[in-house]
DNA sequence: TTGCGTGCAAAGGTTTTGCATGGCA
DNA sequence: TGCCATGCAAAACCTTTGCACGCAA
């Protein structure tokens, strides 16, 4: 049976916050500085993180460089000529990967190798977090 | 000035394990056990291990599942499988764009998105160096 | 009134650091 | 002999859990 969920003033911050910078990723730090003054109640934001990551509102990443968890927002529409498209092999789920180093390589490509590279028509074949998280549980069962 | 470096055991442990296991992704858990009955030296597993992280003999990843750190082997020979394709849309030529920023985006889309790309079937379309000269030629004439 | 949400503190796990000792060259 | 490598313990770090209290419905 489906359990209740009550609307209250964390999780609706916390929420918007999301819906708000949608094309960012944020970490629990940051994440905690924005929707309080002072970073408290850092067990509720952990808490309403991996909801919104089971109700795929939100994803979850990890920060090579930062050694640590990073949000992101599902995003809706976003124009798809500007950034590289994943698609899961597994899943057939279509990732837009548009972000600063996506940008980046475009540039070198065109830079370094001369090659203009048409980022809407261009797919990317791999398998999503999703997939791969799923796949090693499996693995290690 | 470069750092001298003492052959010891634990170091060329290390190495061999990792050369003789080069198709699978290991925990610090796994390599301490592997290279020694006990668990023991932990601090020098870590260090060894970002040691031939910077020297681009194993690699970093980050287990969603397992929520830690696992290293794999960097193997040698390079084929088409570790490197971006273009394709030109104009005269259909295919590029191989095999460089380290190459192989820095696909490593930036497996930390920061999650997102484990397959370049063997990955194909980047846009025009080619060639076909953009002839181009701009024809557009100036 | 019921039971979920909250925040604090404590515990959990992984990784890093400090320091004295041991070993390579 | 000089310096690097080692291992232990402690610290740092992110994250989860337990628990009592507060608040939505």
């Amino acid at each position: 049976m489906e359990k209740k969920t009550y609307k209250t003033t964390g999780r609706a911050r916390i929420g918007s916050f999301f819906a708000k910078n949608p094309d960012r990723q944020f970490t629990t730090e940051e994440i905690c500085r924005a929707i309080n003054g002072s970073d408290v109640g850092r067990s509720s934001v952990y808490r309403h993180l991996s909801e919104l990551c089971e109700a795929d509102v939100i994803r979850k990443f990890h920060s090579a460089s930062r050694n640590c968890s990073v949000y992101q927002y599902v995003g809706a529409a976003c124009d798809c000529r500007d950034h590289f498209h994943g698609k899961c092999i597994v899943c057939g789920t279509i990732e837009h990967l548009g972000c600063h180093d996506s940008a980046h390589f475009a540039g070198h490509l065109l830079e370094e190798h001369g090659f203009a590279v048409d980022c809407g028509r261009s797919i990317l074949y791999g398998v999503c977090a999703r997939c791969r998280a799923l796949k090693e549980r499996e693995e290690n069962d």
